[in-house]
DNA sequence: GAAGTGATGTGACTTGGTGCCATCAGTGTA
DNA sequence: TACACTGATGGCACCAAGTCACATCACTTC
């Protein structure tokens, strides 16, 4: 048996989305968010550096999308590479079993534009992360940050079309579709 | 003569500017501010939505890029169109006469998470004014997703170079030659 | 069973940010 | 001259975010 109840973290997020989907964002405190989590504020902060990170996971997901492109096949395009990378990022975080919460984080987010703020950076952090990988891959510099460029839109939009809707398609189904859209797209720039 | 001394936001944008270069944001308080630019607390609140803002002026280069981007001619395609935006952009906030104050100010935002984070956040809203302005010319969705980010990637990269250099080309003679280099690479993806 | 370790709790403190009310400088009007 | 009016500012109280130092607790290890 564990010493205290374990997952603080984990409890600590869900009492967050709770919290943030019935009252708002504003109208809850930290000291809210531990309480319900059975913690007090001093805990919330020893594992989250502020209230918005709550919702932003690990960190983590930069180094998986860095390292799909690093093992993706020498032979791949800049955009396959980002390809992989999009069907790692799904098979991380966005399971068909996380697709429910996903969604009400999502909703949450596009509420409260401190929440948006910090999606903003996390997404130049993915960014950076896909061309940096793509650079290590002999990528032209331009053109790393290009297709980085397109795969962080095409990250959005599968995020927005995959928790939207009831269909079974897989996160990686979703982003490669939209992937493709985008590239056909840029040609009639 | 004015009632008090007169411009207090500009008074407390430049204080601001100079304590977090001499300091950095994180040890500079609002009241420090405020005192510097012979104000108060509450004063700074009330030009200001919070400490981060006062480095991002007046919010109303979404409507300067969005006209221009209507204003081009009917026959541009969409990334002409965004190099009008560009060059509207360099007229209204990158004139020669503020480029040292446009290098310090970033200087000071690359030092700072908080501020990237604020930053990112106006990116997203120039992107999202560039593709709407795209949209209401007929361009289809995604086409003008992608071409917003190319503009906006454009944009980031000439305010690199911009600010960098000691020679004397205009913000919107290098934001169209990196707009021209970013199309050349989106082709090699 | 005694020392050690890591996660948690407690309480004081600073700062960002809000809200209300007073004040002050100048304008218009009688 | 006197008076009300307006708009920007100052002052103050207050709340919540975030930091820090220190105590405590549950369990491990020797």
């Amino acid at each position: 048996m564990a010493r205290w109840q374990p997952n603080a973290s984990e409890r600590l997020a869900l009492a967050a989305l709770e919290l943030f989907a019935e009252r708002g964002y504003e109208n809850t405190t930290v000291i809210d968010i531990a309480q319900r989590a059975g913690l007090t504020k001093s805990t919330f902060f020893r594992h989250f550096a502020d209230k918005r990170e709550v919702l932003f996971g690990d960190g983590t997901m930069t180094g998986i999308v860095a390292g799909a492109i690093a093992e993706a096949p020498a032979t791949a395009t800049p955009l396959e590479a980002v390809a992989h990378a999009l069907d790692a990022a799904g098979r991380q975080a966005f399971t068909l079993a996380r697709r429910e919460f996903v969604a009400r984080r999502r909703a949450v987010i596009a509420a409260n534009p401190e929440l948006q703020e910090r999606e903003a950076l996390k997404g130049l952090a993915l960014t950076a992360s896909m061309s940096g990988a793509l650079s290590l891959r002999g990528v032209p510099g331009l053109t790393s940050r290009v297709a980085a460029e397109l795969g962080a839109l095409a990250w959005k939009i599968a995020y927005e079309r995959w928790s939207d809707t009831t269909n079974a398609d897989e996160f990686g189904e979703v982003a490669r579709r939209a992937l493709g859209e985008l590239q056909a797209a840029s040609s009639l720039c």
